[in-house]
DNA sequence: CTTGAAATTTAGAATCATTCCAATTCCTGT
DNA sequence: ACAGGAATTGGAATGATTCTAAATTTCAAG
């Protein structure tokens, strides 16, 4: 799994900012992160990673993805008490999980619409962080079959 | 504590409606909670509850909130994964917590607001729920009794 | 008012994501 | 090669929540 120089860059310096190191292990599940974006939880990206050859502690994948919260290159994203997941799209967005599959879904957000909806604070309220998150149905797209209608 | 007859009602209504019973429990738990509006977790409830006269257990206050979300006179509300907070507010609105005291206030929202939000939804998305929180600062300038609900 | 089935309460055990710990192992600079 | 500091690791510990099985309560019927 080859990440671009373009990522690995930005985790470096990312990394480097709040003083942590690149390692082996970091680069790895950054790239593990980054190879198929839909939002897994710990346990999904652990096996993931120990996927290829060598393995990698359970722990160091908790590790890993604290690190990349940190330093800001990873969401994590928190749906009532299950497990955490992690999200890389660092774009503003919010989240929709569609109940009956369980899939969570970015939903791009546009800046003015994010803009008003901190224009709703009252002034001594300074938001360092908003998390904005749907759930529901969705619907099959190209809805051929409709197996609902019985007797 | 003694509820007004008008919230009474609106619990058994409610949970009547979902199929469950007006129990003696669940009446005072309801009542803890509309005391005081903060954001209580279930440890919090559970000492508020016991406090006067018998005991109740812990699992029955986790019951009781249980069934207040299922028959929506409750709504719960979690931040990361620190214990999930209840909250009786039934009219639209956002959490706002403070990282400083961890103190959760309500925002109301404006309908306009929430329905702008809901329209950067592809319309295949079918939202039930929208959750909106913010955390961060805030100022504590004039700290008066304000109308949002702390803690 | 009594009865009985079904719902509720309850104490304690079990679950499970996450955190902690103490012991290696890995770098990085000298 | 060597020291010192970070990172990794397996396993134990934590803590909110859920489950279980037994005791109690509710409520509609009689």
């Amino acid at each position: 799994m080859r990440l671009k120089t373009a990522e690995l860059e930005r985790l470096r310096d990312s990394l480097h900012q709040v003083g942590l190191k690149p390692t082996r292990q970091r680069e790895h599940v950054f790239s593990v992160l980054l190879t198929r974006r839909d939002h897994p939880t710990v346990e999904e990206v652990w096996q993931r990673s120990r996927a290829g050859s060598k393995g990698i502690s359970l722990a160091t994948v908790y590790n890993c993805l604290e690190s990349f919260v940190r330093c800001g290159v990873v969401r994590a994203v928190n749906y009532e008490r299950e497990p955490t997941r992690y999200c890389p799209n660092l774009r503003p967005h919010a989240h929709f999980k569609d109940d009956a599959t369980g899939r969570v879904y970015d939903i791009e957000l546009p800046n003015e619409v994010l803009d008003q909806l901190k224009g709703v604070l009252p002034s001594e309220f300074q938001p360092e962080v908003v998390e904005i998150s749907f759930h529901g149905k969705r619907e099959a797209r190209a809805e051929t079959h409709d197996k609902s209608h019985s007797k």
